[in-house]
DNA sequence: ACCTGAACACCGTTCAAGT
DNA sequence: ACCTGAACACCGTTCAAGT
């Protein structure tokens, strides 16, 4: 607050009169980078519907790398993210999904359907001296306590650590992994039921 | 840190003859809820052991349900962690999965091989005014602005709000579909290029 | 060795007071 | 109408001082 009045030439008590809190603002800007994600899609196959959509939101969220974290924390929903979640649904029933499949699969799709993936502790490692940390860690642990893990490390990257990961093939492979499965479970209504352990 | 004295019976600043900081605290609490899943885990078929290891994780997360969102802004990996992380990959690669192959999974898995889902505005809607709030959001935004999420909404529960996910359900429809897309992955080497787009 | 008091540098937020 | 000063109730953390 002080640091965002002292950005805009106002001491940070300024603010409580153009805006309720912070949470207001951060509302707002989940708001406006939502409202960055382009929505003009109107394919007839779902799947390239589908894809193209969250490919679009992928695009912003590597515009504004801090957009991911900040949505994740942030769970109210405003309109914006009301519009982009109704042109999700609004592709997945054109497409034949049931109401239920398609509530599933915003389940599953999960932050991925707005473009990005919580790596865990993969996706921070990218940059910095995490993953520098992180391969000397193993290294350190030695490899016969964790050979799995060091097998990994060694073969994700030559460059030494786990920052080697290209996170854009890394998404698009979920990415598809999961629009392939659903797909199945669409053409076939029984899959549905038959796919899960009851 | 004060709270943490006063429910010790002494002031904030003991804390530090005994820990670093605060990190360093919170870090151990990932250690102890990570270490508390059971790794007890010997089946031949890969895909049994490893459904089997994530809803062990899963029985974990939701004894303590504070834990999927500090394991979510905690991405330093611990012994703990590793450990977990070394016994995934042992079940993979015994399973006949390449290294990348393993390595693609983990990312596609993401915090599900933990045990939880992050899933955006639903998972905290489950208790609290966050659900009703939404739906009366919702409803009051007219059903002919977001015609397809007021048909979810009104379809996902009777109770009248978003609140009525079952989570339990919707956590093993998706680590289901993912597990059967891997597995058809591993048995055709050539899929896992011919799946992704280049 | 272990703990405490006082203090520092931060937060978000309120409210009466200024122009 | 818009902004400011002073203040409140918090943070995590340090350090000299106590026992």
């Amino acid at each position: 607050m002080r640091k965002l009045g002292q950005e805009l030439g106002v001491e940070a008590m300024a603010l409580y009169r153009h805006v309720r809190n912070k949470d207001d603002i951060l509302d707002g800007i989940v708001g406006v980078v939502v409202g960055e994600i382009d929505r003009t899609n109107a394919d007839s196959d779902w799947k390239v519907a589908l894809r193209r959509q969250v490919m679009s939101a992928r695009k912003v969220m590597l515009r504004h790398r801090w957009a991911p974290r900040l949505l994740e924390e942030r769970t109210t929903a405003g309109p914006a993210v009301l519009a982009y979640m109704e042109s999700v649904m609004a592709i997945l029933r054109d497409g034949g999904f049931s109401i239920d499949l398609a509530h599933h699969t915003l389940h599953v799709m999960g932050s991925r359907v707005l473009g990005f993936n919580q790596d865990l502790f993969e996706e921070s490692s990218e940059s910095g001296p995490g993953s520098e940390e992180a391969a000397a860690m193993l290294a350190r642990a030695m490899a016969d306590t964790y050979p799995h893990l060091t097998q990994l490390a060694l073969a994700v990257s030559h460059e030494g650590g786990l920052g080697g990961c290209d996170d854009d093939f890394e998404f698009e492979f979920g990415l598809d992994l999961i629009l392939d499965g659903l797909d199945r479970l669409r053409a076939g209504p029984k899959a549905i039921e038959a796919g899960v352990k009851a």
